[in-house]
DNA sequence: GCGATATTTAACATTTATATTTAATATCCA
DNA sequence: TGGATATTAAATATAAATGTTAAATATCGC
């Protein structure tokens, strides 16, 4: 596993596991909350309209993706923000970074020429 | 719906989406090819071992997410990057840069102190 | 008009995601 | 010990994602 498709493969599963995580707003809204201060599963499913279980399982796919750590503490799981993961997310949208200003710059001179 | 609370989930609806539509190798491999240049539907399935059928849905993922756009010459379909909306995932991610940011500067302590 | 080409739609199968409710498990503490 | 608390696991239901093949649709070009 340590070729270069293999570590292509890799690096796309790590990206497909980000992306995908952060495809749900309620997954954005734990990180949004962790990013304040780390808490506990039961701090972190208070907000939700939704059951603890189903915020558990949530929490399981950012896990999952990287971007959660958790310490088991007693009874209580406590968890922190791990962005690390969010980097290679930025990263790979770099990569597209000229084109979102390519058309920001041609609105740009479009607006000046009127 | 042009409440506050109204614009807020219309944008979470959005970046659902996008990140949704990133979060599978295909689609962000049909990205990186349009990239280079726009193409038609069936050069674009062609280096994939899949159905043009599931390409084809893959690029309308895309489309919904408002990555692609599509124009219509005859039969042929000629589908274009858009990148705009990467603007809005890579404007989320930027929120969390301090936190990635933090820990690289940590460990550059950390580096230079040994 | 007709056959070839480009693409979507339909029908279908399979898997994965998401949520619920009800148990089970483990820990705390009086 | 025993009841309250924190969390996961199991069972279940539903919906969404992903892929296939076969058929439908539309356009091209002779």
């Amino acid at each position: 596993m340590s070729s270069t498709v293999g570590r292509h493969a890799a690096r796309e599963q790590r990206l497909d596991a980000i992306f995908q995580a952060l495809g749900d707003r309620t997954r954005r809204a734990l990180l949004a909350r962790l990013a304040q201060r780390p808490a506990m599963i039961t701090e972190l499913a208070a907000p939700f309209a939704m059951s603890l279980p189903a915020v558990s399982r949530h929490i399981r796919v950012l896990e999952g993706a990287g971007l959660v750590a958790r310490t088991v503490d007693g009874r209580v799981h406590r968890c922190a923000l791990h962005a690390a993961p969010l980097r290679s997310a930025a990263a790979w949208l770099q990569q597209y970074r000229r084109f979102w200003q390519g058309s920001l710059e041609s609105l740009a001179r479009y607006v000046e020429r009127r």
